[in-house]
DNA sequence: GATTATGTTGACTAACATACTCAGGTATCG
DNA sequence: CGATACCTGAGTATGTTAGTCAACATAATC
């Protein structure tokens, strides 16, 4: 059940960014802040720039900051981008369902739906505001 | 979030042994319940066999059967032996913990920590028993 | 307008994990 | 004995992860 260092990256990033109240951060700053190598934080960020949760400034005194309020950054919208469905399995995905073979009679599904459930109310609820305010 | 076929296929086996009430059944007889290709159900049976879920007998007449009553098997037990720690990052596993460089300040913690009880208290209050009587 | 600080793009790679297969070996029953 | 099972260890194809790297584009400043 790992989340990947990817979006655990995008997170410390996006939090980084929240802190700065619509100041630009330069990739090396954020860097610096998240520990996530240079090259590698230039990848994620330019994906959340395409997702929409991010905005750019090239040139000199360029930079990253947040394109939308915390409080409209849904951390479950964000895992989901960049690691695929909540769902533990495709059968119970609402996002991405896929099916299975023993469906019909499966033991396992309802089981399943009970995680996913649970999983997913807890991202969907939560927003990038709510982390940087602590309050869950 | 996924699970690993494996893990499936290990609950898959469980159940189908958990519905033959303490008859052995060989591997072909699970394989063809449960849909997952003999040489591998192999492997994953051995190693719940190791793990103590499962007991075999050799030769003629042989096969598996369940080693414990299904309301002694807890599937946060199994998922955890077969595919790790339940917890979304190692700085928030109880079972197996691991530090991250952020720790003192970080901001996400808490969230895993809350994403690691959901998801642990959903995996360790139900039983292989819960899911064969489809009582969740 | 040259310099320099920044983001942008795309390809590339090493290491690991997943989902299997396969060729034998060994115990047990009849 | 010989058939029927489980047991053991190795091997392999494919994909994913976690990055790196070189070259480019744009914007501000001197
Ligand atoms: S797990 Fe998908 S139907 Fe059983
Ligand atoms: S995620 Fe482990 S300390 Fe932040």
């Amino acid at each position: 059940m790992k989340v990947s260092s990817r979006g655990e990256y995008a997170l410390r990033a996006l939090i980084a960014l929240g802190l700065q109240e619509g100041n630009v951060s330069t990739i090396a700053d954020i860097s610096g802040q998240t520990l996530v190598p240079v090259a590698y934080l230039e990848q994620i960020l330019l994906q959340l720039k395409m997702l929409g949760y991010l905005k750019s400034k090239r040139g000199k005194n360029g930079g990253y900051m947040l394109a939308k309020a915390p409080d409209q950054i849904v951390i479950g919208d964000v895992i989901r981008s960049l690691e695929g469905p909540l769902a533990p399995m495709g059968c119970v995905s609402i996002t991405s369902y896929e099916a299975c073979p023993l469906e019909g009679t499966c033991l396992l599904k309802p089981f399943w739906a009970l995680i996913r459930d649970s999983i997913a109310q807890l991202l969907d609820q939560t927003t990038l505001a709510h982390l940087i305010e602590r309050k869950l």
